[in-house]
DNA sequence: ACGCTTATTTGCAAGCCTTGCAGGTTAGCA
DNA sequence: TGCTAACCTGCAAGGCTTGCAAATAAGCGT
């Protein structure tokens, strides 16, 4: 994702409004590699203004994955995660507190038993216990 | 998943009741590569046993996952699917028309850039375009 | 600075999938 | 055949996300 300048400059180029909630909701994504949640997002944002909603939140989100500024990741877990970093990568979940990290693999695996199938990408989750729940 | 006559015996042995309803489910779900949701086992179900409830469908659902003798897998598409195979293998998506295959692969991807991670499982999904929808 | 037009924000309702609940029903066993 | 615990069904509700309409405000031309 863009920085919060570029990303101003980038919406209202696509005839979108920078207004104060989409500004902040750039800050808050700019350089997060927390995979929050709409509603971890909506909590961050109301500490910093009050009355913000989680429609807007959602919308904003929504807008910025449509620009391809944001990419949206189901893990099954109930609701979407959001990672603005949009660079080819893959993630590991820790089943203990939930925490999604980065992780990048060293050369895709090679698909087996399946002719003809035209493999777009591939998405590779690992699910374990992280170094901090480990302790 | 094991034969309809050994998951009877099997829930059976649990204290669990064997009924028309579950018997039904058992036959459609053994030996099924189609990773059905819910929705599709309850339509199949329909036909043959009129009046069959969709709860009824998750629940057993539900039960059989819980003995181990299937897996639900959630691949962001709105709904869960489930797989009677629970050997270990993966899946492949069709961006067309939502198919899941099974596939296999030569072997599991090293992961890189995070110390600590104690992996339990990989979850590989390719996501492209089948056969089918190629031509 | 001012007013206009159009996009945006909000609050609420509704949609989708799945689960909780309660009352009537039935499998399994003596 | 009868008992009892488990089950089935229908419906309501819960969690996440989107649709909708009225009020608001950004961006632009003057
Ligand atoms: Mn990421
Ligand atoms: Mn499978
Ligand atoms: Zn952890
Ligand atoms: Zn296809």
């Amino acid at each position: 994702m863009r920085s919060p300048a570029e990303l101003s400059q980038a919406f209202r180029q696509s005839g979108l409004k920078v207004t104060p909630q989409r500004q902040l909701l750039f800050r808050l994504l700019h350089g997060n590699t927390s995979h929050p949640s709409a509603d971890v997002l909506f909590a961050l944002a109301s500490q910093a203004m009050p009355g913000i909603s989680l429609r807007t939140v959602y919308q904003t989100l929504n807008d910025l994955a449509l620009m391809g500024e944001l990419q949206s990741i189901d893990f099954g877990t109930g609701s979407a995660r959001f990672d603005p970093n949009v660079t080819e990568h893959q993630h590991a979940m820790c089943n203990e507190c939930g925490a999604v990290h980065d992780v990048f693999v060293a050369d895709e695996p090679k698909m087996l038993g399946l002719d003809g199938f035209d493999v777009h990408a591939a998405q590779i989750v690992y699910h374990g216990v992280c170094a901090g729940c480990a302790s």
